[in-house]
DNA sequence: TCGACGATCATCT
DNA sequence: GATGATCGTCGAG
């Protein structure tokens, strides 16, 4: 049921049969490999969107597709932590290889999930929202809800959706192969339905700020604000 | 040691 | 659309 949505979802309003948006590339989902993240950023991050992202915690798994990331380019871009080869204790994460977890807390209340990628040193995407696929009840007591809100409530943003799945940054420089976190493979979304723009929060990065670095299911109802696509 | 600020969110109007 | 919450991080002194 749930993919049949997403394959709606992605329907391509000017495709002919509506599926030329999306096409099934595993029955099964298997884990990312290793290679998937030694590209660049940009690349990885639009390759995120259809993924599954698992969370096991207290002996239940928790699980959301990926609907939005955005790409952060490390040395060269002044939207990243890593910006002009910034090396500190917090940063430090940002240098470890390809494929590894960066988390961190962002205005004193909320953590934001990374994974570092290839390209630049310092290179990483960040997950801003995912689709709920499995352990709503789980992700609704962690985001502290009493019944299902609407849709976005549970994982629509980089900070929802590490409460849902309840990130923090114990987790900070772990690698996304479990128990803890894994990234599978799933469906591939096709160009027609990713809606891209420049990333959110990032003002002050100057021209940066302009890059079209952040990607989204176009039209999924969990993308976080504001809205585009 | 200190001060300014942030890859956000919920709750207001 | 505006605002307050809340504290780790980082650069300046």
């Amino acid at each position: 049921v749930r993919r049949m949505t997403l394959v709606q979802q992605l329907r391509c309003p000017g495709a002919a049969g509506g599926f030329a948006a999306a096409r099934i590339v595993a029955v099964v989902p298997s884990p990312l490999p290793a290679a998937f993240f030694a590209r660049p950023a940009a690349t990885v991050a639009r390759d995120l969107l259809g993924c599954l992202l698992l969370r096991r915690h207290e002996g239940r798994e928790r699980v959301v597709r990926v609907v939005e990331t955005e790409a952060y380019l490390g040395v060269p871009d002044r939207a990243s932590h890593a910006w002009a080869g910034r090396r500190t204790a917090r940063t430090e994460t940002l240098y470890l290889p390809p494929g590894h977890i960066y988390v961190y807390l962002i205005y004193g209340l909320h953590h934001c999930l990374n994974v570092t990628t290839g390209g630049e040193p310092g290179a990483a995407v960040l997950f801003r929202a995912g689709e709920p696929v499995a352990g709503e009840e789980e992700m609704g007591r962690s985001r502290g809800l009493a019944g299902p809100g609407r849709e976005g409530a549970l994982t629509g943003g980089p900070g929802k959706l590490c409460q849902a799945l309840a990130i923090d940054r114990a987790l900070n420089a772990g690698r996304f192969e479990g128990p803890e976190l894994e990234l599978r493979a799933d469906v591939a979304v096709g160009e027609e339905a990713i809606a891209r723009g420049p990333r959110v929060g990032v003002d002050y990065a100057g021209e940066a700020a302009r890059w079209p670095l952040r990607f989204a299911v176009r039209g999924n109802p969990h993308v976080s604000r504001p809205r585009f696509g």
